[in-house]
DNA sequence: TAGCATGATTATCG
DNA sequence: CGATAATCATGCTA
């Protein structure tokens, strides 16, 4: 490259560069700075990843292997932009000493003001600069490929395990008639589900829209965490009521073979008087809601405010294709 | 590997 | 701003 030549096209143009309030390079600096890529090293910027990722919501023990993996991708783009950041400044010093010594050279033959060495180093700087831009451009493109790459929730789904569904669709069942909980419920459900509260949020909205959409296909689910609540009812009352309470092995897994009442035989010991009752409760207005919205009959179904999922979709419910019968035939006899 | 399950995102509405 | 409906992208399983 001849110096000649680019001392010329430096002297032609660059005059009407744009000047120092540069607003997009201004912006790459800051995304930069706040990425963690230029500045002090893991300073700031590591932590704001932090941040990010952990308000895109992930479970927190898989987060750290993620995060990790994230760094070090993050510290390469960073080595690669300072090493490139720094050849781009020693060779604009380089060619600015020769720029000088051609100056210099030239300044036997006519005469050269400082002010035109000024300009001349200026013109340098400016075009160097420029290509700092590109540079850091390049690197915060990088920068958000990666982002996306690890940091994009939707990409590193993990379903939750498998308490934490439990606990939310008990949740969910329990409160059939109007499955919106409050921020407290949610905070609660939340702690108690190791996950965040716009997680929950996620999760009940799905819920709530896929069960109205197909009933049908949430009977057994519903059912059996009806029975589940109800012999949870049915141990705390025991426990309220009776000082020993008599067969409460584990609360909840075990009595999922609960699960064979399904249909008919809702033969409940005689003596729990309550959790009966949610049973009923709860298995009428799943059941009751199929039926009327599938079988066109309709009443007033107001006697929870289980109003929600009213909405036009009422028609969208085709026939429910499980075993007819072994579902609504519970609690009429 | 196809197809369903599921968590997250987006568009829209009140 | 929160809810819904549609959709996306991944996880899981037969």
């Amino acid at each position: 490259m001849c110096h000649f030549c680019l001392l010329s096209v430096l002297s032609i143009r660059g005059v009407q560069e744009e000047d120092p309030p540069d607003p997009q390079i201004m912006r790459l600096d800051n995304m930069l700075l706040a990425e963690g890529v230029s500045g002090p090293e893991k300073g700031g910027g590591s932590a704001a990843a932090a941040a990010a990722a952990a308000a895109a919501g992930g479970s927190p023990t898989d987060s750290s292997i993620e995060h990790s993996d994230y760094r070090a991708k993050l510290a390469q783009i960073r080595q690669i932009y300072h090493s490139e950041l720094e050849k781009y400044e020693q060779a604009c010093s380089e060619f600015t000493n020769h720029v000088m010594n051609l100056l210099r050279e030239q300044s036997r033959t006519r005469p050269i003001s400082p002010k035109e060495i000024e300009r001349m180093v200026a013109i340098i700087h400016r075009k160097f600069s420029s290509i700092q831009m590109q540079l850091k451009q390049s690197t915060c493109e990088a920068v958000m490929i990666l982002r996306s790459r690890f940091l994009d929730a939707r990409r590193k789904r993990r379903n939750f395990n498998k308490q934490a569904t439990e606990v939310l669709n008990e949740y969910f069942y329990s409160h059939l008639s109007n499955p919106y909980p409050s921020e407290e419920a949610k905070e609660e459900l939340a702690k108690k589900c190791g996950i965040t509260v716009s997680q929950v949020s996620n999760w009940f909205g799905n819920k709530r829209i896929r069960y109205k959409k197909n009933i049908g296909k949430f009977q057994e689910e519903a059912n059996l965490y009806a029975v589940k609540t109800a012999v949870d009812a049915a141990n705390v009352s025991a426990q309220a009521s009776q000082a020993n309470s008599p067969a409460t092995p584990n609360s909840g897994d075990t009595y999922l073979g609960l699960r064979s009442l399904n249909g008919e035989g809702l033969n409940i010991a005689p003596s729990l008087q309550p959790q009966v009752d949610t049973l009923h409760r709860a298995t009428h207005l799943t059941g009751g809601y199929e039926e009327l919205s599938g079988s066109g009959l309709f009443t007033p179904h107001r006697l929870d405010a289980n109003s929600w999922q009213d909405t036009t979709t009422l028609s969208s419910v085709t026939s429910p294709p499980g075993p007819p019968g072994s579902v609504h035939s519970d609690t009429s006899n």
